[in-house]
DNA sequence: TCACCTTGGTTTAGAGCAAG
DNA sequence: CTTGCTCTAAACCAAGGTGA
């Protein structure tokens, strides 16, 4: 199959039409002619990029309250080109050696377009059924043909980064136990696709931060622990319920992120100085 | 000077917790 | 269900202070 059948394939399966064009250009291919728009809304999608006007935007159902552009205590000149990627990743596992990426979802923090991307990811094994009792993720919800392979959604994923990002400024991945579970996932993934992280790839293990605020007396309502539910009622945030789905956790991680840097009154560089760089989650060579 | 006690720092082991 | 990180308590050791 060409590359350009391939991403044209896969571009069908992309509910937003815009980033097409950006996409393909950050992608390496020079015409746009291929892509139809008009198929988008008709198929069965895997994979998307949001297209909002801005973050409550969205329209019924969709608004998200209590994400606003996201702003450092202090601004200073390295603010306003921070590329802040908020993102979770649903697995068929706990240990990134075994196991593989079923759903994968970003949000950037500073908002305006096509802002998000998500997608469900065939991992090419069946999804343990006690981890499709906890995110509704099944073996024939992604063990399918028309669901991309990581290898697959890669360079859309390389080329959604690149357009998001400042030129000559890292991209900073922030997400709940990063370190230990979402960054060595990914750096997996890529290793598996024989593909090497960007250096300018930098992840904040947002848990890590967590252990920095003041410690709360335990209580019944377990808001002195640090998982994603409990800093969300610590903050006041509204939980419907543990969703374990990438996008509905990245948005909790969202509003959760932005209220502990402000707790912890956080710099640019001092996120910087929390960053382990992608490369050393990554095995493969330079 | 020696023995004993206290204090402070370091090391170690185990528990708890975070993620799907 | 697994793995790894962090925290805490206990154990250990060295140094300093005090009294006989």
């Amino acid at each position: 199959m060409s590359s350009l059948l391939r991403f044209n394939k896969l571009r069908n399966n992309i509910w937003s039409s815009c980033p097409s064009r950006l996409l393909m250009q950050h992608a390496g291919f020079s015409s746009a002619k291929n892509v139809d728009p008009r198929s988008y809304g008709k198929r069965h999608f895997t994979t998307r990029v949001q297209e909002t006007d801005s973050l409550h935007g969205a329209g019924p159902g969709s608004c998200i309250s209590g994400i606003q552009p996201f702003r450092f205590q202090q601004t200073s000149e390295h603010d306003r080109s921070a590329t802040i990627l908020i993102f979770d990743t649903e697995t068929t596992g706990y240990f990134h050696k075994n196991n593989r990426i079923v759903e994968f979802a970003l949000r950037d923090l500073s908002g305006g377009k096509n802002s998000t991307f998500e997608t469900l990811i065939n991992p090419e094994r069946d999804v343990p059924k006690f981890l499709s009792a906890v995110n509704n993720i099944t073996t024939a919800l992604v063990c399918r043909p028309d669901v991309p392979r990581f290898g697959d959604v890669l360079p859309l994923l390389l080329a959604y980064v690149r357009s998001r990002q400042t030129p000559g400024k890292p991209v900073i991945w922030v997400a709940h136990n990063a370190k230990t579970f979402d960054a060595p996932f990914l750096a997996q993934e890529f290793d598996r696709c024989s593909a090497q992280m960007p250096e300018d790839w930098l992840f904040v293990d947002s848990l890590r931060l967590a252990r920095k605020l003041p410690k709360l007396p335990k209580s019944d309502e377990n808001i002195h622990l640090l998982n994603l539910v409990a800093l969300s009622k610590r903050y006041g945030i509204s939980v419907e319920k543990p969703a374990h789905r990438a996008m509905q956790d990245v948005t909790m991680l969202c509003q959760v992120f932005q209220r502990i840097t402000f707790h912890l009154k956080l710099t640019y560089e001092g996120l910087v100085n929390e960053a382990i760089k992608a490369t050393d989650f990554s095995k493969v060579p330079k």
